[in-house]
DNA sequence: CAGCACACGTTACTAGCGGTAACTTCGACC
DNA sequence: GGTCGAAGTTACCGCTAGTAACGTGTGCTG
């Protein structure tokens, strides 16, 4: 660790720089999870903590940098899926399916994604409740709300209803994929029939099973 | 906060203080948030840190005590929406009304029960994935595919099937809800209603909208 | 060439966190 | 009276996020 350990050269170092770090960090996370320190990130990029912060503010930055970049990505493929040709019902079996194979690919990553830290000094007094939820759940349900609206016909207020299916859908593909990662109750392709039956409505038609207090 | 300070006395006093502790702690994460630290809490509580740790191990078994008392009464008004008597459909409007109410009523309360601190040096060397969800989620998604399961028929795996569902409608409710919460773009009964619309199936059966891509 | 400016990097620090060790003090019981 | 144990304290450890102050190499400009 010498002081001439760069070569140092480029003037367009800059933003070279910062993804060679994003990268560094990425790694960290990726080894660390959600507890990866600055420290640690600094260390695996090679050098030390005031220069993350020059790049990228604070950790809240040097994270939503990160999350941007995974969130991004998730969301391309998520849109491909959506994209596709095929029924609408195939439609949503292969998008839940590529959010599953996704998470079930690197757990690390999604554990990341969804766990931002939350300290940042926001929260100053008066507590703003609801922002806390990871960034990506919002821009998820938010993307997906476009989608609806802009494909299916609701009707009047139809926005309106895009955006809760779109938040409610992107919850519901959420916790039931968190829940599933950890048990592993079963194979992915039932995960996904099963909330797609949810979605096309068969817990309103299913009868009441025999003997019980109904429902 | 001279040493005569605490009048001592009786010898059940140590139920008594955990449960004084405990609404103190109370008192202090709703005021502070998730933020709240164990001095904060100690000192609220009129004593030090020390005993805290006496009496909750670490500060994942005081958030953990904390979050059974609201998660305890948050599930029994749930169940109690679950059972009224009404037709299928009207228990779940009932049901997510119930939920929504409770978390607009005390939003600081909902907040620390979805993050509960998270560090806990669990996830060492192996990362396990999965667990990270807040617990309320989990309880909250296996209490009600229970219901499921012992009231609606759904054919053989249908055990498996409602514990996909219980997680993911819980999910829908609470990313739902979070944004609900945080933006406030309807009034509550009609996200009620959007997502009961949801679970019954209206995605399936509404049609394309004239003039779009089709989906 | 001198010198200025600036980005890049360092060491060394602060304030606060969760958690603990060691000591004191009080009340109860034999 | 003397001892034992719970309740409570101060003072600390190791860690974190974040910052201040101090080099050091490079390119531009007089």
């Amino acid at each position: 660790m010498e002081t001439t350990q760069q070569q140092a050269g480029q003037p367009a170092t800059a933003e070279r720089r910062r993804r060679e770090l994003l990268e560094a960090a990425d790694r960290v996370v990726l080894r660390d999870g959600p507890k990866a320190s600055m420290n640690a990130i600094a260390a695996e990029a090679g050098i030390t903590k005031p220069i993350l912060y020059r790049h990228f503010g604070d950790k809240a930055g040097l994270y939503q940098a990160l999350a941007v970049r995974h969130t991004d990505a998730l969301l391309e493929s998520l849109r491909a899926a959506l994209d596709a040709p095929a029924e609408r019902r195939r439609r949503v079996e292969n998008t839940l399916d590529t959010y599953l194979a996704a998470i079930e690919a690197r757990p690390q990553v999604y554990r990341f994604l969804m766990h931002p830290a939350e300290d940042s000094h926001a929260a100053e007094r008066g507590f703003d409740v609801g922002l806390h939820s990871a960034p990506l759940l919002r821009r998820l349900g938010e993307e997906l709300a476009k989608v609806i609206a802009e494909r299916v016909d609701l009707g009047p207020g139809g926005d309106e209803l895009a955006r809760v299916w779109g938040h409610g859908i992107v919850g519901m593909m959420h916790a039931a994929g968190d829940w599933w990662l950890g048990e592993r109750p079963c194979a992915r392709a039932a995960l996904v029939s099963g909330l797609t039956d949810l979605l096309w409505g068969r817990l309103g038609t299913a009868g009441n099973l025999a003997g019980g207090p109904g429902f």
